[in-house]
DNA sequence: ATCTATTCATAAGC
DNA sequence: TGCTTATGAATAGAT
């Protein structure tokens, strides 16, 4: 514009590209305000600059207002949150209609006022909760057994100990019934996590 | 600027204002594609005429992602509408939690920390009411089969009305293809109850 | 930042 | 609206 025309393509030299990125971006705001006071217009600007710099002008009323109003007016593009948090919503309003309607079913013995539809989704909600259940069930059960276990290890030991105090005392072959080998109170280790195991799996 | 300077202030003269609208608002939008080019920076303009109209300008992008990206800049500063639908979501929520602590009270499970009996419990309760729910589900398709048959029984005796009708006017042997005994449009009566039992024990 | 020489934007008029 | 033009503003390049 002044001394030397400038072409309208991204300016490579960096120095120059940020000083004419501060000029301009003052005079875009002062236009932008001229422009409001002038016209009695609402006008905002959002800037940002290559390295992600926010540069922001609201001319009457705040930014905020203003992307309100310009969502209400281009009511076809929608936020993507706001599309999500709807969706969100009607999946909770479903949610709590079958679990209403299940909790009647329940008192009311079924009465005929839910359709097969939302049977069918009460039966599927029914089926993930019994999942959770089971699944619940399979964690307390692994850690009792985790728990026998170490009492297994430790009890054997025990056992040990005090038959080798046995040994000392009575000789090799006396309290024979006490020893560890006769250990059907305890479990294998490996017996156990079998026959539990298919008990789960029939759940 | 030109042939005069102009006061910074609201033109009162319509015509001027709407004409100075005009000029400035394309000034405003090029000076801001002009930026964005120089500069490689992201730049959106909104402009609500006094008149409520809307002229909008995104340099690069769309004036959505535009929108998206200052909110998540200006964090603090939320859609109210957003706020409205969180606020929303975790009521529903909310909601649904009781509507679940009130199932489980109804069936004397405890709340969250529940021992393995009580789940056994309450995995016996779910797999009953998943029966009445199946049990009801089936009651609903068989009152819809005996509404089918209904039909069909009506729908037979019409044939036979009508049939009977051309048996008097055209003589006994013609328009037999539209005679009751040639029924595959309908079903019989055994063949029927017996496929949908199938059916439903299915689920 | 500040200073100019230039180009640009635009108020007024048609 | 669109065009013209005189003039004020914006700004590129240099300091």
């Amino acid at each position: 514009m002044a001394r030397g025309k400038i072409q309208m393509k991204r300016i490579e030299n960096p120095v120059h590209r940020q000083v004419t990125f501060c000029k301009r971006r003052a005079g875009l705001l002062k236009k932008a305000k001229e422009l409001s006071v002038l016209c009695d217009a609402e006008i905002g600007v959002l800037i940002f600059s290559a390295h992600g710099k926010l540069y922001e002008q609201a001319s009457k009323g705040s930014m905020q207002g203003l992307i309100e109003r310009y969502m209400k007016a281009e009511q076809v593009i929608k936020n993507k949150e706001v599309l999500d948090l709807k969706d969100e919503i009607s999946k909770l309003k479903l949610e709590i209609d079958v679990l209403q309607k299940g909790i009647r079913f329940v008192y009311g013995g079924g009465d005929g006022s839910m359709t097969l539809d939302e049977m069918n989704v009460l039966e599927k909600h029914l089926e993930l909760w019994m999942c959770h259940v089971r699944s619940a069930k399979m964690d307390i059960m692994f850690q009792e057994i985790q728990l026998l276990k170490n009492k297994e290890g430790i009890l054997k030991e025990a056992n040990k100990y005090l038959q080798d105090k046995m040994d000392e005392q009575y000789g090799i072959d006396s309290m024979a019934p006490m020893l560890t080998n006769t250990e059907y109170p305890l479990m294998t280790s490996n017996q156990y996590p079998l026959t539990i195991q298919n008990e789960i799996y029939q759940f």
